[in-house]
RNA sequence: GCACCGAUGGUCUAGUGGUAUGACUUUGGCCUUCCAAGCCAAUAGCCCGGGUUCAAUUCCCGAUCGGUGCACCA
C-alpha cells in the first residue's frame, strides 16, 4: 500500500533529492546521500535558518571538528550517560536493558550500579521475553557514540560528536571575549553529528549521521526576558503543555505573551524560540496545521533542564515527529566543563554601584614575632591574620596549643574595600534543529498529486525561497531562433544569481510537469510573440497561471518573487 | 539485536530450473504555436555471497537493504 512516504521517497530517489548511500556496495542503514536537488534544498533550508539566527538574532556561526577528544564527552556526560547497560538472554538471544529489568523487579538505584553488580543481580532473574534466567550473562555497555583513535599508536580516544552543542560550550571563553564580555550572547553551529543507533529505521527520520543546526544562547540566570520579545509576543502557536497532555486535551492556541504570563512556558527566551521556530518551519514550507509544540513531561525532561519544548511535525507515515528541541539547560553544561577542565566558564558582571565596605586587617609584627616564636612564627602569623582580636590580645591555636598574642605584637588596620561585581555562570537556552527531519517533513508537506484530465500531476509546492531550482527556461519550439532567445534569457537569470534549468526536450506540457515535480516555482516560456514584442510568459507553478512580461524584466521579477517582495498575484 | 515479510531496467511491475513481460521515464529522430498527445528507434534489469544442479533470476542457507512487530532511541 503506497502511502505518502512511499510516494515522496520514490520521487525523491528518482529526481535526485535523496537516496541510499553507496548503493553499489549495498548501502548502510542509517546513512543517506543527498542528491543534486536534495543537497540544494538542504542548503537553502540551512540558509533560511541562518537568516533567522545569524542575520536577525545576531548570533555568529562557528564550525568545530566532528571528532572530539574524550574529555569533552566525559564532561558532557556522553561517555557515561549516552550508553545503555545491555544484557543478552543466553536462551532466547533477546537483548534487554539491564536497568529496565531491575526496575521491573523493584530493585532501586539500578542506574548507579556497576556492570558486575548488575550481572550478579540479574543472574537469577527471568528474561522478560522467554522467562528463563540470565544465568550470569555479562551486562555490558552499549555506547551510542562512534569511537575512534586519534593519531598513531592509538594514544588518545576520540568520539564522533553526538551533537554540535559541545563545540560551542568548549569555545565559551573565546566566544565570551569575542562578544566583549557581555551577556546575553549566542553562537550557532550547523553540521553533522553522529549516533550509532542500534536500529535505525524510518528512512530519513533516524539517521546515524545527521545534520543539526544548534544555537546556544548564554543568558544571565536571573534575566530571562528576551530583548526582542515583542517581535513574537502576539504570535499564536499551538502548545501542548504538561496539562494538555495529561488530560488529553487539544493544544492551547495562545499568544506567547499569555504563555509566559500564565507560566505555561518558563520564560521569555524559551517562548521566543518556540515562536521563532514556528515561524521558521512554516517559512520553509511546513504546513501550519501540522506543526505543534509539546512540552517535555517532568519525568522525561533532563534533570538539569527547567523547561523543554519539542516542535513536532505531523507525518502521514510517522505521526508526530520531533524535529526541534528548545530547552533551558540552565548552567549544567558550563558547570560540567568547568569541573572537567578547571576553567571558570563565568562572566564578570559589574554591579551598578560597586559595593563598598570597611575591612579590618590584622598585620603581624614579624620583627617581634620572629625571634619570639622562631620556627612557629609563620604559623602564628597566619593564624593571627585570621583571628578576631579583643582588647586583651588575640587568642590563636597552634597544633592544639592555645596561645594569647598580646596587642603589641600586631597592628589592626582598617581599610576601605570595593567589590565591583561578581562572576556569574550563564544559563544556556538551546534551540536544536534536526535538519534532515525538517527536510523530509517539507518534502512530505509539499507533495501533492492532482488529477489533470486523467493524468496524475505531481507537484512539490516548495516556497520559492527553498526551491532547489528557482526558474525554468523553456523555448516553445527548438527552432526559429526561439532557442537562442531562451538561452540568452537563461544567461541573464543565472547572472542574477538564480538557479535555473533550461529544457527544450519534448512537448511544453511535459516540461512543465518535470519542473512541477521538482518544485520549480516559476517557468519562463519563449514563444513566437517574443520575437515580435520581446515579451515572454511567466508561469506560476501552484496556480498554473501565466502572465506576459518583458523579457528584460524577467531576472528582476524573479528575484523579487523569490525573495517574497511581490507575489504572482501582484503581476496578474 | 530478535521474529516475520519483501527485493526483477531510472521508476512501477509480469513471469520462469534453460538469462526475462509490459507500462512510464530518459535519449535521438519525425511531428507539434503553452500544460505528461502521436509515430519510429535506442539505452537500460533478475540485490550480494555460498550451496544443490548439466544449468539458479527462480530451490535452499547466509549476508545486505527495506517494511512491520518487539526491543532501543528522541
Amino acid at each position: 500500500m503506497a502511502d505518502i512516504y512511499d510516494k515522496v521517497i520514490e520521487l525523491a530517489r528518482r529526481r535526485g533529492f535523496v537516496w541510499p548511500t553507496s548503493e553499489c556496495y549495498g548501502s548502510v542503514a542509517g546513512f543517506i546521500d543527498y542528491g543534486p536537488l536534495g543537497a540544494m534544498l538542504k542548503r537553502k533550508i540551512e540558509n533560511v535558518w541562518r537568516d533567522f539566527y545569524i542575520a536577525r538574532e545576531g548570533y555568529f556561526e562557528i564550525e568545530c571538528p566532528t571528532i572530539g577528544e574524550e574529555s569533552i564527552y566525559i564532561a558532557s556526560g556522553h561517555v557515561k550517560g549516552f550508553a545503555d547497560k545491555m544484557i543478552q538472554c543466553p536462551h532466547c538471544n533477546e537483548f534487554h536493558r539491564a536497568d529496565h529489568i531491575c526496575d521491573a523487579h523493584g530493585i532501586a538505584n539500578s542506574e548507579t550500579k556497576s556492570l558486575e553488580e548488575l550481572t550478579e543481580i540479574l543472574k537469577n532473574l527471568p528474561c522478560p521475553a522467554c522467562s528463563e534466567t540470565f544465568d550470569g550473562s555479562a551486562v555490558y555497555y552499549f555506547n551510542l557514540m562512534f569511537q575512534t583513535t586519534i593519531g598513531p599508536g592509538s594514544q588518545r580516544t576520540g568520539y564522533l560528536r553526538p551533537e554540535t552543542a559541545q563545540g560551542i560550550f568548549t569555545d565559551f571563553g573565546r566566544l565570551l571575549r569575542f562578544y566583549r564580555d557581555k551577556l546575553p550572547f549566542g553562537a550557532v553551529q550547523i553540521g553533522k553529528s553522529y549516533r550509532n543507533e542500534i536500529s535505525p529505521r524510518q528512512g530519513m527520520i533516524r539517521l546515524r549521521e545527521f545534520t543539526q543546526a544548534e544555537a546556544e544562547i548564554f543568558v544571565h540566570p536571573e534575566k530571562k526576558d528576551h530583548p526582542n520579545f515583542e517581535r513574537y509576543a502576539e504570535r499564536i502557536v499551538p502548545l501542548r503543555g504538561i496539562k494538555q497532555q495529561e488530560c488529553g486535551g487539544e493544544p492551547l492556541e495562545i499568544t506567547m505573551r499569555e504563555a509566559v504570563s500564565s507560566g505555561i512556558v518558563a520564560n521569555e527566551y524559551v517562548a521566543y524560540y518556540v515562536a521563532l521556530t514556528h515561524d521558521f518551519l512554516i517559512t520553509c514550507g511546513a504546513d501550519p496545521k501540522k506543526v505543534r509544540f509539546r512540552q517535555h513531561l517532568p519525568d522525561e525532561r533532563a534533570h538539569y533542564a527547567t523547561d523543554c519544548w519539542d516542535a513536532e511535525i505531523l507525518s502521514g507515515r510517522f505521526g508526530w515527529v520531533e524535529t526541534v528541541g528548545i530547552a533551558d539547560r540552565t548552567d549544567y553544561d558550563l558547570k560540567a566543563h568547568s569541573k572537567q577542565s578547571g576553567d571558570s566558564f563565568t562572566v564578570f558582571i559589574p554591579y551598578d554601584e560597586p559595593k563598598k565596605g570597611w575591612e579590618k586587617r590584622i598585620v603581624p609584627d614579624m620583627g617581634a614575632l620572629g625571634p619570639k616564636y622562631r620556627g612557629k612564627a609563620k604559623a602564628v602569623a597566619d593564624a593571627l591574620s585570621a583571628s578576631k582580636p579583643t582588647d586583651k590580645g588575640a587568642e590563636i591555636e597552634i597544633d592544639g596549643e592555645k596561645i594569647l598574642i598580646p596587642p603589641e605584637l600586631y597592628e589592626v588596620r582598617e581599610h576601605e574595600t570595593e567589590i565591583r561585581g561578581e562572576d556569574v555562570m550563564p544559563h544556556v537556552i538551546e534551540p536544536s534543529y534536526g535538519i534532515d527531519r525538517i527536510l523530509y517533513s517539507i518534502l512530505e508537506h509539499s507533495y501533492d498529486e492532482e488529477d489533470v484530465e486523467g493524468e496524475i500531476r505531481r507537484v512539490l509546492h516548495f516556497p520559492p525561497r527553498v526551491a532547489p531550482v528557482q526558474a525554468a527556461v523553456l523555448p516553445l519550439m527548438g527552432r526559429d531562433d526561439l532557442d537562442t532567445i531562451a538561452l540568452k534569457i537563461m544567461d541573464e537569470i543565472q547572472n542574477e544569481g538564480l538557479i535555473a534549468q533550461y529544457d527544450d526536450s519534448g512537448a511544453i506540457g511535459r516540461r512543465y510537469r518535470r519542473q512541477d515535480e521538482i518544485g520549480t516555482p516559476f517557468a519562463i516560456t519563449v514563444d513566437y510573440d517574443t520575437k515580435e514584442d520581446k515579451t515572454v510568459t511567466l508561469r506560476d507553478r501552484d496556480s498554473m497561471k501565466q502572465i506576459r512580461c518583458d523579457a528584460d524584466k524577467v531576472p528582476g521579477i524573479l528575484r523579487d518573487l523569490i525573495r517574497g517582495r511581490i507575489s504572482f498575484e501582484d503581476l496578474e
